[in-house]
DNA sequence: TTTAATTTGTTATGTTATAACATATCATAT
DNA sequence: ATATGATATGTTATAACATAACAAATTAAA
């Protein structure tokens, strides 16, 4: 694992690119997400800001900062658990495919996996003849990981 | 579409093999479900029930019959956009696969479609490359339906 | 018909998320 | 250096989704 403060650099340039800044509150929440090295909600990371940091931050911040760092592609929502990842991709230079997300339902633990561009095509062929038109093909799967399965 | 009166019927038989009753209240919300023929999150199901039955039922005792009907396999839960949809094979007397829903983020139209084994196959070998195993293969996709495609 | 189990009512509270507006900070053109 | 406009953050309120805990009513069964 490379060490946080490489990544957040990167993370920085990510955001000029993205037409934003990478501010110190900005920093301090992506660190946290890095460091955690799972997916938290938006009040865990509030919560755990104020311990870490030694200064509080909002939830409606929190929300916020989500935001940005969502749209400058540092930081993926899951949407089932309702939780916040950083990105397992921030260091690579290039583009990416649609993240793909295993769950465990046991301890939280995700791991970012990308599924083949043809596969992904042949869901989005079934969902044509049913006359729909994906919207977000980024996929959440329920899984339990080796080291939960006993 | 078969009459709602022939599913409720089907409906209650389901309850007593999984060990229920087709309550009144649990009767008439399953109505009001099949006959939306959409999927309605539990507050609009509560509100919708004192303008149908001229009667109040409490977002709680909703929750409460979703959960009866989810158990007797009456009713899926979609859990993207946290609303509840009658299944669709109430009526049909074998077990089905596993449901994968497209939601028109729209409309709320939900189409249940069926994706090839072998598609399914190629996502679950990725999981296992990943050191993850599937626990539940229900895939909700957010989509928009042609009618809503301006 | 008394008892036990199930169902429903009621109130409170937890969790996730956004709206609306105020204040602070930063970037830059004058 | 400073006024201006844009961006960022603070603050308060509230919406939407969900569960806990206990009371009352209804139903099933002894």
């Amino acid at each position: 694992m490379k060490a946080i403060k490489t990544v957040l650099d990167h993370a920085e340039k990510q955001c000029i690119k993205s037409g934003t800044r990478l501010t110190e509150k900005r920093r301090q929440l992506l660190g946290q997400l890095l460091a955690s090295g799972k997916a938290m909600s938006a009040y865990e990371l509030a919560d755990n800001f104020a311990k870490k940091f030694e200064e509080k931050i909002s939830p409606m911040s929190v929300y916020r900062i989500l935001d940005i760092l969502r749209k400058a592609n540092l930081v993926h929502k899951l949407n089932l658990s309702k939780k916040y990842i950083a990105c397992a991709h921030i260091t690579c230079e290039h583009s990416h495919a649609i993240p793909q997300f295993l769950i465990c339902r046991q301890c939280d633990k995700v791991s970012e996996i990308s599924i083949q561009k043809k596969t992904i095509g042949e869901i989005g062929e079934q969902v044509k003849l049913a006359n729909f038109q994906l919207l977000n093909p980024q996929l959440e799967l329920h899984c339990i990981c080796n080291d939960c399965q006993t």
